[in-house]
DNA sequence: ACCCCTGTTCGGCG
DNA sequence: CCGCCGAACAGGGG
């Protein structure tokens, strides 16, 4: 389910513990949604902590408590953050709930692609911004981009758009709107852009990367009619534009929906 | 019952 | 060694 967009709004969740302390927290420790941390010895360092502050970096989050306690959290394809009451009791795909006096902070997944990584320190975590650069600011420029193409030039373009190394963030229905509003056909080697494709390729990610974030960051809205998006699943989808059926394909090992009226 | 899935990682292969 | 691709992970929903 999450990306960029959605991730920033399951961040924000749990925004209303700010400033507030642990009083308790329940886990399902042997679940590997916590594989490479050791949970429990965690639990009791993280307990009488007090939450301080949150982060959203890509698909990546993370949460700084007092005493130098941090949380990585990658939600995967079905994780999802939201605050329940103070003695809420967790149900069967609720991994991690972080109790306070005053309502619980609740992590969970059903699938168990997400990730939940325990750090302590003075400092984030290594692990931490180990992707590529946030794609709003300077260093994501036509130049690392471009270099990025190159180096992965063989591939579908459409495969690039999902390396979360040059492309932090996109996911599955980003990409498709990202190439359908750049007219780039998604099986297009990414070395084979040309400068024009490049061009449209760089501004249009950006633009659903901060458009999307607008839209759906502070309350999960949707986006406006004519974005892909809400024709990519159909199985009759249209191209917004001029009703053309979408043709579908499996690229880069995912559905992948496009016009090939407006991607040529 | 069967097929689908907004993600990442790993092993095989060229 | 590099990079690409398919499979595996696991469960719920259509």
């Amino acid at each position: 389910m999450p990306e960029l967009a959605e991730v920033e709004f399951y961040r924000r969740q749990w925004d209303p513990g700010l400033g507030q302390k642990i009083m308790r927290v329940q886990i399902h420790p042997r679940k590997r949604i916590f594989r490479g941390s050791n949970p429990r010895a965690f639990v009791r360092e993280l307990t009488g902590s007090c939450f301080l502050r949150s982060f959203a970096w890509g698909k990546q989050m993370l949460f700084e408590f007092s005493g130098g306690n941090w949380i990585g959290i990658h939600l995967g394809m079905t994780g999802t953050l939201r605050i329940e009451p103070p003695n809420f009791r967790p149900e069967k795909h609720d991994h991690l709930v972080l109790h306070q006096a005053r309502r619980s902070l609740v992590f969970r997944d059903a699938r168990l692609f997400g990730r939940v990584r325990f750090h302590r320190g003075q400092s984030a975590p290594p692990w931490w911004r180990a992707g590529g650069p946030d794609i709003a600011s300077d260093t994501f420029d036509r130049k690392f981009l471009d270099a990025f193409l190159r180096r992965h030039g063989r591939a579908p373009v459409k495969s690039v758009l999902l390396l979360q190394s040059g492309f932090a963030g996109i996911g599955n229905w980003m990409a498709d709107e990202i190439l359908w509003r750049a007219k780039i056909p998604p099986l297009t080697a990414a070395g084979a852009l040309t400068a024009a494709q490049g061009t449209r390729l760089f501004r249009e990610t950006r633009f659903v990367a901060s458009e999307s974030l607008r839209i759906i960051g502070p309350n999960f809205s949707d986006p406006p009619r004519d974005w892909l998006i809400h024709q990519k699943w159909k199985r009759d989808g249209v191209c917004p534009k001029h009703h053309t059926p979408l043709r579908k394909a499996i690229i880069g090992g995912r559905t992948t929906a496009w016009c090939p009226r407006c991607q040529k």
